[in-house]
RNA sequence: GGCCCCGUCGUAUAGUGGUUAGUAUACCGGGCUCUCAACCCGGAGGUGCGGGUUCGAUUCCCGCCGGGGCUACCA
């Protein structure tokens, strides 16, 4: 059987960084074992769910590119399937009616709680019978639809995919709900259905969903099933260690988009977190993690999501792209600021990218080559009064190849004539072209630039 | 509270019943230079605690502590 694997994610929000990288793992897995990977949207909250972040999270799906082969599939668009195996269920006597109402529900873990018990559905109507549970229905009583957990079923056991062997007693588990009163399924339930009617082989998730894996196992059981191998990550933390969450910043993955990350940095940083394939490298192109994944050797305990390594793995990943294409993803950055890019920016990209973070920064360190209306820093500033001559220097370079040599050599003798030491002129004269107090060699930098801006900038 | 998962430098991780416990990033210092960055060299920094098992534990076992997760008619 080939291997088959999903992501569900619910539309309750933007796609932020745990669930593109339960996505991402579920892609690679997919891959690597030449199976496909299918997209499911679990809208069944009403209450929760909405259109627009569906397509917000398929959109920053694709960004990562993390392309589906099948779906995306909606789960509310699939009701007549949940209710046709509740009906099963009820039918063969292994889920039942529940009447009760959710004050009814609350005051019961409320004493519950108070005798310091576990608070757990008591199973109140598995005992009602039949003919009461009839007429209820026929006085129209909205009523849910619960899992028959079998007094007997001892310890369910699965092989980890992540963690290894994991057990956990069936007596903590009691007749949870499959079936709203709305009629819509729980989660619990639809997944079930969903991944065995889809084919699902592998389910890889997050750490958080190991208490639901042996409510799902019950179902498949009920149903006939045989369940899909599951795999549970560790959980991604921020820098205090807690689940990561606004608290700590940007948690969308859209945010990192606008930030000015890659997308292949992206997908390189989700992938290394909480897992290391390769402990000679961090930085992987898409394609070599598809060949090196390997979910052994996930690791076992939650990761803290870094920004610095993001950094730096963007970085990497910038100076992997040819200098067009980098100029290219520079693009919308740099309009969404009202600059135009031009051909000639393409020759600063080389002498930029080793300082950039993010593709945004090129933007902000190099704005004096889309506009004269540049920013001026501070430390520029106080090198701008000491004043130093320029008269003449312009009509000098305008006289001189434009390449770096012979900027050195006419601004050399400039300052040699001045008796200036190049060591307080240079920064001057930068100062005064791109006011910036630091960037990149300064004669390679006019180079770079057209040669009448600088002139230009010097005569002003 | 109950159940479950986890614990190697700040962070991400490698590794082993005996190692100078490795790498990357971040940090500090030096070099290079017109500055910043990059780059090169150097530095600091880690096996949570306590018991066992053992000639020897970071590694195996138990307890504790610490962190995380779940405990809904959310997903």
């Amino acid at each position: 059987m080939s291997v088959k694997t999903r992501f569900a994610p619910s539309p309750t929000g933007y796609l932020h960084v745990g669930g593109a990288r339960t996505a991402l793992f579920n892609y690679l897995f997919a891959k690597k074992y030449g199976g496909s990977f299918v997209l499911r949207i679990e809208d069944t909250d009403p209450e929760r769910s909405k259109p627009e972040y569906s397509e917000q999270i398929l959109i920053s799906m694709k960004w990562l590119s993390l392309d589906w082969d099948e779906g995306p599939y909606y789960q509310s668009q699939r009701m007549e399937l949940y209710k046709k195996f509740a009906e099963k269920l009820l039918e063969e006597g292994k889920a039942y009616r529940c009447f009760c109402t959710p004050e009814e529900l609350e005051q019961m873990r409320e004493e519950q709680r108070a005798k310091g018990l576990p608070t757990r559905y008591d199973g109140r109507c598995s005992r009602l019978s039949p003919e009461e549970v009839k007429r209820r229905v026929e006085a129209g009583m909205p009523y849910a639809i619960r899992l028959k957990v079998p007094q007997d079923r001892g310890v369910i056991a699965w092989k980890d995919l992540v963690k290894g062997p994991i057990e956990i007693d069936s007596k903590e588990l009691d007749d949870f709900v499959l079936v709203r009163s709305d009629g819509t399924p729980t989660y619990n339930y639809a997944v079930v259905i969903d991944d065995y009617d889809m084919g699902i082989t592998h389910v890889l998730r997050g750490e958080d969903h190991i208490p639901n894996t042996p409510k799902q196992i019950l179902i498949y059981e009920a149903l006939g099933w045989k369940a899909p191998a599951f795999g549970h990550m560790p959980m991604i933390l921020g820098k205090d260690k807690t689940k990561l969450s606004k608290r700590h910043g940007a948690v969308g993955v859209e945010a990192y988009r606008d930030e000015g990350f890659l997308p292949e940095a992206m997908f390189n940083f989700l992938a290394l977190l909480g897992a290391s394939f390769d402990p000679n490298r961090d930085v992987y192109t898409k394609q070599e993690l598809i060949e090196l994944f390997d979910e052994n050797k996930i690791g076992l305990h939650p990761a803290v999501f870094d920004p610095d390594k993001l950094y730096h793995i963007n970085r990497e990943h910038m100076k992997m792209l040819s200098t067009s294409e980098l100029l290219e993803r520079i693009k919308p950055f740099a309009e969404a600021k009202g600059y135009k890019v031009e051909p000639f920016h393409e020759q600063l990209i080389p002498l930029l990218v080793e300082r950039m973070h993010t593709l945004k920064d090129f933007v902000e360190l190099a704005d004096y080559i889309f506009t004269d209306d540049y920013t001026v820093d501070q430390k520029a500033q106080e090198i701008l009064e000491k004043n130093f001559p320029v008269e003449g220097l312009a009509d000098m370079l305008a006289a001189a190849p434009w390449d770096a040599e012979h900027i050195e050599a006419a601004l050399r003798e400039y300052a040699a004539q001045k008796e200036l030491k190049p060591r307080e002129y240079f920064p001057y004269i930068r100062a005064v072209v791109t006011g910036k107090s630091v960037g990149p060699s300064l004669f390679h930098l006019l180079e770079a630039m057209p040669k009448d801006m600088v002139l230009r900038r010097l005569k002003r």
